[in-house]
DNA sequence: CATAACATGTAATGAGTTACATGATTAA
DNA sequence: TTAATCATGTAACTCATTACATGTTATG
């Protein structure tokens, strides 16, 4: 469970209130780890509690802004949390089964899913690399915490080509195996 | 969510009790698709109660099997999911966050942690490969249901080398960063 | 000043995980 | 025949999602 961290690193990179953070998750970090408005502000509100967030205004504020930052003591467990053993995140796609389930049931017309999927990842992966000639032109090293964010960046640029490299696979093989 | 798929699935292939499907999950569909033991049963029953599956005996087992098998309409309920549309899984990795994580307030170390998922993934291609010369040797066809789980294992394979590729980039870009 | 957009928050639900319990079968 | 293992099951809990509610700020 990272939400938590993702939150602290957003709040060490930079401060923000809940609605600023959700945004700034769906085109950074969040490529990577989403989360829902109402999970944020859930776990701000814990992160603040545990004392290693604080915030502004102290009352109730509902409707306001409230203004997040990361406390040292929030740095530190970030620190801590980095080196902690992590195991590679479960591999779950619907995908996946449905082309067992049509190996045992079908045949049924999977390629029209197949051809859908392709062209979510097609917008996905050109989306990235609008993102990384924006924002990573040269090839002239930029810093550390440039090249590291270059590297999650890479990432998902690999991560959406490798499905695209598959399910263009997968439509040959469905074609074939219909005929 | 596709459990109560992927068990409609594997019940389709072959009739079984919930330990045995449990099983047959650690080595085919639960590749792209993991349930604890706790999960299937629980599902198994909600799938009988719906319909989809019937077992024997009828009176209740405790610490005996309990034989499930598919039923007509399960069929049916598989065949019309399998069209249905579905969204690519949400990519969420810790190994991201902590890399990100890593950028705010490293540096930390965080290439031991890199190492061992390097070694992680290395296992699992290596297992996937296994599987792979043993069930799918030729590269002749096998007719539909054998390219199809064979196109499966060919995701995870690809899934696994593509992990392996960017961890090498990535301790690449630790090493280089650290200097 | 009325309305839309924004910001925060509450409530209900469900999938998935973890811990534990109990009956049946197998092996020493 | 006792212990270990297998098979099924119950209970409690957490994360994540969905729907909804309420207040504040910006805009015409």
């Amino acid at each position: 469970m990272s939400l938590p961290h993702a939150l602290l690193t957003a709040l060490a990179e930079r401060p923000g209130s809940g609605s600023e953070l959700a945004a700034r998750f769906d085109k950074s970090i969040g490529f990577f780890w989403q989360a829902t408005h109402q999970q944020i502000y859930r776990e701000l509100a814990r992160l603040e509690e545990a004392g290693f967030v604080e915030s502004l205004p102290e009352e109730s504020t509902r409707g306001r802004k409230r203004a997040y930052r990361i406390l040292p003591s929030g740095r530190k467990e970030l620190k801590r949390w980095i080196n902690q053993h992590d195991e590679p995140a479960a591999l779950r796609d619907e995908l996946m089964v449905r082309l067992r389930a049509e190996a045992a049931v079908g045949p049924t017309g999977l390629d029209k899913q197949i051809e859908r999927r392709l062209a979510v990842h097609q917008d996905k992966l050109a989306l990235y690399r609008r993102i990384e000639s924006r924002d990573f032109q040269g090839h002239e090293p930029k810093g550390r915490e440039a090249e590291l964010h270059h590297l999650v960046l890479k990432a998902g640029i690999r991560f959406e080509s490798h499905w695209i490299e598959f399910l263009a696979e997968a439509l040959e093989v469905l074609k074939r195996a219909v005929a």
